[in-house]
DNA sequence: CTGAAAGCGCTTACAG
DNA sequence: CTGAAAGCGCTTACAG
């Protein structure tokens, strides 16, 4: 069957017009008369004739995909991103093309900004390097940034998010308040540990550099803070700890609930990002709300305005939401 | 910077050669003499150039590309699949294309499937029409399978996963076993309640119909089955439930917990996928335990097969595991 | 309204 | 080892 797929020509052929006037009836029906075009598409469907939209593509100098930069597939957080993003891309007519970042070279991750390649690209990875971007298809970032790239971002307002959570625990009485960062560098990490600092010094409070703890956003990286915060006598511990992401949090209570712990009794927990299972753990899970899927939505939106010919590079700053759940209580000895 | 982009041509005037020779620097320079070969090289440094893949791709009448259809991009539990997908792909050059098929009406899906779209398909979705992608582009089905359709299946043993789940539960002594299963007409829920069923009859048992949930996968049906269970006399009903997904069972222990029962003490919970959070609930959840990454790595690395020959149509078989955790224990009251 | 022809940016037999 | 030329499957000014 791959052989003798018909072509635009072999269209042409059968209905005895020339190979124009069946591209025009393709892509510009009303340029053709009503019986050439009945005649055409009577032939179109005789020969089972299917467009090939690489060689349309070609010719227009556009390859209809656009790209995602993912930092990590597998996380349940970036998926429902995408989801956001591909509801958009798929209604517009757009291939979703998705990488890896953490398992593609960085030439390869570049490569893919090449004009020929994708005709834009998203970016949910705040690592890529700005300089290589530059005089390459249309860049949106989402969720991160990249420092020194002019493009369009789509974000939520991470100090304020953490903030949030800080006055929700201060106002139940901790004092204490313990914070788990991702990793160094990464600017999420950078704007919630800012955050978490502003609001407690707002409150007159100070977080303790011993209560810092950098994490890495994954399960395994809250285990650890539990190992430690756990080592801790109780009586000096914060009573309060805010996890910048849900699954750390899950780790954290995990582990302090395995040695015999409470939660919130023995320390209240608010995580970051609202993943769909922690509403459903025992307690359930205190934390701030993403709106994942419309930051995919919005992100996707504004790539393809700028494909269209919008120029702005203004942020687009979504809202946070705190979701109050069982995970957080007011502190056993007030201080 | 669009327009002025530098093509083959460029770099053949600046070295003073033909778009020939260029090209086979790219693509075969050992075809080139050595003080040819680099004064191309010296004159694509100079221009900038960079390869137009859309083009080529033309050219050789291949796409580059593979799509994989995937029921719900915002699942986890497909998106660990699309991780092991893109890691093979990447490394052998290709793009993935990634489409939700549930967010895509059935004729841009099948489009998909086109040559001069992708080369290759892989679908994650057992409810494609068979007829519609034949005469395409190549598919491997992973996970789930299409009735009817010739294509080589990467997939785990339902039946004998669910027998696991039947015989841990008998071994640890109950003997009245609920199941709440995935929608009807899936063949994964099919393959799951029919290995209940055979485990169960093994045992001399049975799986009451009242004792069969149809669910859909979603903690929210998970949650549903507990209000169904919640509501039988606690003497009568069942001692141990088995959960085609792990988010069900995680949405029926929220609940019965909620009501104030405990698992394990109160009712014995299976799940099915081992989904990274569900080791860290409280109880942690025994689960049958697939290899998402896996079966992503395979199901992409049998379609590059094809795409270079390799005719074979049989099934890939992969193993899984119990992973027996704290949500599963002996009854209270053996019957 | 329709066709002949050029061209999107590459690649590759075919000569030489 | 290298070049002239045809062609991948479309589209679109330009004529008529």
């Amino acid at each position: 069957m791959r052989p003798n797929r018909p072509k635009i020509s072999d269209v042409a052929r059968v209905a005895g017009v020339s190979t124009a006037t069946v591209s025009r009836v393709l892509s510009n029906p009303d340029l053709v008369s009503s019986d050439t075009r009945e005649a055409v598409q009577e032939a179109i469907r005789t020969t089972g004739y299917r467009l090939n939209l690489a060689a349309r593509n070609l010719r227009h100098q556009r390859t209809g995909s656009i790209v995602a930069l993912v930092p990590n597939l597998a996380n349940p957080f970036f998926s429902e991103i995408l989801s956001g993003i591909a509801a958009v891309l798929g209604e517009a007519g757009y291939n979703l093309l998705v990488a890896d970042t953490c398992r593609t070279s960085a030439q390869a991750l570049i490569d893919y900004a090449e004009p020929g390649r994708a005709d834009g690209l998203i970016a949910l990875d705040g690592r890529l390097p700005a300089e290589e971007l530059k005089g390459k298809v249309p860049v949106v970032v989402a969720c991160e940034w990249i420092p020194g790239l002019a493009a369009p971002r789509v974000k939520i307002d991470n100090r304020a998010a953490a903030g949030l959570a800080i006055d929700h625990l201060v106002a139940l009485g901790h004092r204490r308040i313990g914070h788990v960062s991702g990793p160094r560098g990464n600017v999420l990490t950078e704007a919630r540990i800012a955050g978490t600092q502003d609001a407690l010094a707002a409150q007159g409070l100070l977080l303790a550099p011993a209560d810092l703890h950098i994490g890495d956003f994954s399960l395994g990286s809250g285990r650890e803070a539990a190992v430690t915060w756990l080592a801790q006598p109780a009586a000096t511990r914060p009573t309060a700890m805010f996890f910048a992401s849900d699954p750390m949090a899950c780790g954290f209570i995990g582990e302090v609930q395995r040695h015999g712990l409470k939660v919130p009794e023995d320390v209240s927990v608010v995580g970051f990002d609202d993943i769909e299972l922690v509403a459903h753990m025992s307690p359930p899970l205190t934390t701030i709300r993403q709106p994942r899927h419309d930051i995919g939505r919005l992100a996707a939106e504004r790539l393809l305005a700028r494909l269209k010919g919008e120029t702005a590079m203004d942020d687009t700053v979504l809202p946070v939401d705190l979701v109050v759940r069982g995970s957080t209580a007011a502190p056993r000895q007030p201080a």
